[in-house]
RNA sequence: GCCGCAUUCGUCUAGGGGCCUAGGACGCCGCCCUCUCACGGCGGUAACACCGGUUCGAAUCCGGUAUGCGGUACCA
């Protein structure tokens, strides 16, 4: 994996990791792990430290590395200097003022943009000369000038590509470090990589990187590419779509089986209708034979759902857990109280669609309730308002044991007695009580906040509707 | 420009010649579950890009067009 300069863990990159995962697990295979780091803005070590930490949140173990290549230069600027010893790569003296002259000239030309391998042949002596001069170079593959190459894609099949448009590229920089044309097979063979699954972005490099199998006399591995994950307006997912790192739904309250789910159903699906797989059963099913070729928009509300369902799914112990946990990692002043958390964890798994939600949705049981402005608008709207409230009040108070059920029996005689729906009693009840015209459960809720409370917040609603029950009189 | 890949409901997808008057899921819209929301149940909305060809028969095979995406970097 590369990774990320900017320190945020796309869920695209994500999707390619899993999917590796997957079929190194569904196989019995090894999964290597290694940070592709070449490139200078992406070898920072909180970018590494980051993407591990993601990881492990995900789930995704390996069997081998983290690798570095930025720790693993010696090795290919040997092979490098090896393969321009033996003709298969040469040094370029170009400058990159006289590459885009040259590219303009070719495009003006309608020719394909590709080096003209200008450098390719120089005698030993003109490259001394060069050298002497001490003109900066960078290596560049000797590649085919003619002929086809081709591959067999898992995914896509047949793939071919004419060797002429392919030009010399870059292998190894004038700084002295190697491209990832060129480093990323050479660690593939090193590290006995069999299967190489990635984004289909990187299909049209595959016959510069299988010129490097041939040079290195290695056998090619597997090729499989992934489509694309890709934003509602079609184009690469990416900021400007809203969150597209793993740790923003992290922080919003998506869990990771819900997350790799998701993911794992954007460009692969198990049959014509199952939709919600744990890991474990994603990890028995996937076949890269079922991973489709076009590319997929990436769906937040759909993830959200799945994850209103893996959050359902959890044992009640076990989702409390995760919800403490949760509130804590993002310094939730609820954390403080995880007792609290516990008791009112049930009453609200089945409505949850992130852990994200659950201050808003709850936060009435762990303190003053916040009246949103819209429910309490509402209340004010509603002729029967005052009249529920205290018929509510008057009922809740001859509760003898303050349980839910007992609760909900001297409701349901108040809406009797006042000849009002449940609805419309407790509407008003509802807002009180919890501020909102959305919640948990109201006995429920109720028995959580106790008489004594649960009664003052109904007086309070009263007095705030400014007319006690007795003087709400029909003008 | 050149090369490559892709194209089924708004979105994710099933489908690999007759099982398709195209199935599932998200979303959306109704109704039900005599507490809102959610959950659950029931019902509904909505798609084979286009044009040719092959075939008794095409969403499925072939060709072309269009569109989208990717690559064409001393990014990965």
């Amino acid at each position: 994996m590369p990774p990320s300069p900017t320190g945020s863990f796309h869920v695209g990159t994500v999707r390619t990791m899993f999917f590796n995962w997957l079929y190194a697990r569904h196989t019995g295979g090894r999964v290597v792990l290694r940070f592709e780091d070449t490139d200078r803005a992406r070898s920072t070590e909180d970018a590494i430290a980051q993407a591990e930490d993601v990881l492990n949140w995900l789930g995704i173990d390996w069997d081998d590395g983290p690798h570095r290549q930025t720790q693993r230069l010696d090795l290919y600027a040997k092979a490098a200097a090896d393969l321009v010893e033996r003709g298969a790569a040469y040094p370029c003296y170009c400058t990159t003022e006289e590459l885009a002259a040259e590219r303009e000239r070719r495009r003006a030309a309608g020719l394909p943009l590709v080096y003209s391998g200008r450098c390719r042949g120089l005698s030993a002596d003109e490259r001394a000369e060069r050298e002497a001069a001490g003109l900066a170079s960078v290596i560049r593959l000797a590649m085919p000038t003619e002929g086809t190459t081709a591959i067999t894609d898992v995914v896509r099949g047949h793939v071919e590509w004419e060797n002429a448009l392919q030009g010399d590229h870059v292998i190894f920089r004038s700084d002295g470090t190697p491209t990832y044309l060129f480093a990323n097979p050479f660690d593939d063979i090193a590290m006995g990589v069999t299967h190489v699954i990635r984004g289909e972005d990187l299909l049209s490099s595959t016959p510069r990187q299988l010129a490097v199998y041939a040079a290195l006399a290695a056998e090619p591995p597997t090729y499989a590419h992934l489509p694309m994950v890709l934003g509602t307006d079609r184009k690469k997912l990416s900021k400007r779509h809203g969150a597209v790192s793993v740790e923003e739904f992290r922080d919003r309250g998506v869990i990771a089986p819900a997350l790799l789910n998701y993911l794992a159903l954007v460009g692969w699906s198990y049959d014509d209708h199952t939709t919600v797989m744990s890991v474990d059963e994603l990890k028995e099913r996937f076949s890269l034979e079922r991973v489709n070729a076009s590319p997929g928009v990436f769906d937040a509300e759909k993830l959200e759902w799945l994850n209103g369902e893996h959050l359902r799914a959890l044992p009640p112990e076990e989702f409390t857990a995760i919800l403490q946990g949760y509130l804590k990692d993002r310094g939730s002043p609820l954390a403080a109280r995880p007792e609290r958390i516990a008791e009112v964890a049930p009453i609200v798994q089945e409505k949850l669609r992130t852990l994200g939600q659950f201050e808003g949705f709850a936060g009435f049981l762990f303190g003053p309730a916040e009246i949103d402005p819209d429910a309490w608008a509402r209340v004010e709207a509603d002729s029967a308002a005052a009249r529920s409230l205290a018929a509510a009040r008057d009922a809740l108070a001859g509760v003898g044991e303050w349980r839910a059920e007992p609760i909900q029996a001297a409701l349901a005689a108040a809406c009797e007695r006042e000849g009002l729906k449940p609805r419309v009693l407790y509407m008003p009840v509802r807002v009180a009580i919890t501020g909102r015209t959305v919640a948990p459960g109201l006995y429920e809720s109720l028995e959580l906040l106790g008489r004594e409370e649960s009664l003052a917040r109904i007086d309070a609603a009263l007095g705030r509707l400014g007319a006690p029950a007795s003087s709400c009189k029909p003008r």
